[in-house]
DNA sequence: ATACATAGTGTATTTTTTACACTAAGAAAA
DNA sequence: TTTTCTTAGTGTAAAAAATACACTATGTAT
C-alpha cells in the first residue's frame, strides 16, 4: 500500500494505513432538532444494495497522515464539508467492532486488506445547517442528516460512537458556549434555548435561560428582527467570537 | 508479526501491530507534591546507554487487543502496577513524535519494524503512592516517581502528552471528586486540600474548602487522628465510594 | 514552661440560582 | 376590522452557594 498516492484538497496521501481510520460525528441543528450527517455506502462494484445502510463519514487514514488532518480530508472527500473544527472525541479499538454480515461485505468491496481490526478515532463537530451543504461522494451515495431521536442501526459500532459523543456534547454544553456553532450568524434567543433544549433533552426557563445568556457577556444585541412570522418578532443576536475564546475555562471553579 | 504470542497475566497477546501503541500517563500523590510515573528505557542487547532517559510507560497494542487492555497489560509488564483504573484521554498522531537521536536507537533495537508512524492512545490514572509499589520489569531498567514541576525532556512525544493529561487532570478536578483516588484510604482534610492546591497551583481558603468537602457527602468522618505529628493531630476521614459514584455528574448545570 | 506547627472553627456579605405569570407585537383567520 | 393565535419579552423575591476573613486548640520538641 505505501506507494498509492492519494490527492485531494487536503494533501496528497501516500498508502493508507489499514490498522486505523477516523470517523466523524457532525451535528447539524435547524427548527426540526438536533441532527448527525450520516452517508450511505456504495458497495463498490458488487451488484449489491442495502436499505437504510447509514453510517458515520469516516475511512482508513494515511500512514503518516495526522489524524486531525485526515478527519478533515475524509470527511470532505465524502460529504464535500470543509472549514470546519473537528475536535477528538475518543478512539475506539473494539475487536469485534466489525459483526455485521453487510459490514463484512463492504469491507471486502472496499478494503485492500479487509480482515484486519480497526482502530477508529471518533472526531466531532458542531455546525450551522443553514451555511453548509453537504454533498456526497467518493463512496458514498447519500449524506443526509438525522434527528439524534431518530438514529437506526448503524454500520460497525458507529451507534456506540454517536451515543457516546452525544453524551460528550451534553457535558460541554454545561461548561462551555459551544451552542453558538450550532447557530446561523444571526439568531434569536428562543431558537438558541431551543437548541440547549434539545441537547441537554430538558425544559429550560426561558427568563432565567435568557439573563445567564446575556449576562455571559458573548452576546452581541443586534439591532435587527425577525421578519413574517405569525406572531410577535423576535430580536436578533450574534455571537462575540472574542469573548467566546476566554470564557472557555470553568464557570465555576473553587475560589 | 503475527504468530508471534505473549503471554501475560493480562492474556495471550497473538502478535504486536506495529501501528498503534499505548502510553500510561500515572498521577500519584504524596506530602512531596503530585509525581507521575516514568521509566528508564533500556536499550536491548545494545551497548548504548544514555543518562535521563525517561519515558512514559508505553508499548505497542495486539493486532486485535482492545487499547483500554492493552495499557493495563503493558502498564503491568513494566512497572508491575495492577488492579489501576485507567481512563483514555487523547489519541496522538504526530508523523514527527520520532524525532531524538536517542529514539530513533531504541526503536532500531527493540522494534521489528521501527521506521513507521506510531499512533499512541494515552491513558491516565490516579493512584495512592501508599498503597503501590513500582517494579519495574521488561524494558523497563527503572519506574520511578517524577514531581511534575521537574519533569525534564522525555522520550518522543511524551511531554506533550504530560501536558495534556495534566490539563485534562486540573479540569476533571473542578467536576468530578477525583481526588480521592489519589489519597490514602484515611487521610486529613489537610492532605487533600493539598493535593487539590497541587493540581491547580493555586492557593485555597481552608474554612471554605473544607466546608464544601463536607457538605459534599462523600467523605467518612473516622474516630481517628494522626499520631505522632509534631502539631495538632488531624482527625482523618475516608472516602465513600457510593455517593461517590453518583456524583459524577456536574456540579452546576443550567436548571 | 515555652515555642512551634498545624488543626479546627463561624459569620456577614455578595453572588448566583431558582421559581414563577403576565403583557406585547405581529400574522392569520373570522 | 376585530378577534384569535403564537411566540417575544419582562421583574422580583427567596433560597442557595460562594467568598473573605482571624483567632483558638492541641499535640511534639526544645
Amino acid at each position: 500500500m505505501p506507494g498509492l498516492e492519494i490527492s485531494s484538497e487536503y494533501g496528497n496521501i501516500v498508502g493508507l494505513n489499514p490498522y486505523n481510520s477516523v470517523d466523524c460525528v457532525i451535528y447539524g441543528f435547524d427548527k426540526t432538532g438536533l441532527k448527525v450527517l450520516l452517508i450511505e455506502r456504495s458497495f463498490g462494484n458488487l451488484d449489491v444494495e442495502f436499505d437504510d445502510d447509514l453510517a458515520l463519514p469516516g475511512d482508513l487514514c494515511g500512514f503518516d497522515e495526522l489524524l486531525d488532518n485526515a478527519a478533515i480530508r475524509i470527511l470532505y472527500e465524502l460529504t464535500g464539508l470543509k472549514d470546519i473544527f473537528l475536535e477528538q472525541v475518543h478512539t475506539f479499538s473494539n475487536p469485534s467492532r466489525v459483526s455485521k454480515p453487510k459490514d463484512k461485505i463492504w469491507l471486502n468491496a472496499i478494503r485492500e486488506v479487509p480482515e484486519v481490526r480497526v482502530i477508529t478515532t471518533a472526531y466531532m463537530a458542531l455546525i450551522n445547517l443553514e451555511a453548509y451543504k453537504a454533498t456526497p461522494s467518493g463512496f458514498a451515495k447519500k449524506a443526509d442528516w438525522h434527528l439524534i431521536e431518530e438514529i437506526p442501526t448503524l454500520a460497525f459500532d458507529h451507534n456506540e460512537i454517536v451515543d457516546h459523543c452525544i453524551k460528550v456534547l451534553r457535558n460541554k454544553i454545561y461548561r462551555e458556549p459551544i451552542g453558538f456553532n450550532l447557530m446561523p450568524k444571526k439568531f434569536s434567543l428562543s431558537m438558541l434555548q431551543n437548541l440547549y433544549e434539545r441537547i441537554l433533552g430538558k425544559k429550560i426557563d426561558k427568563r432565567n435561560f435568557r439573563r445567564k445568556m446575556i449576562g455571559s457577556g458573548f452576546l452581541i444585541q443586534l439591532e435587527e428582527w425577525q421578519s413574517n412570522v405569525a406572531h410577535k418578532p423576535a430580536q436578533l443576536y450574534s455571537f462575540d467570537e472574542n469573548k467566546f475564546e476566554s470564557s472557555k475555562i470553568p464557570f465555576n471553579a473553587i475560589n
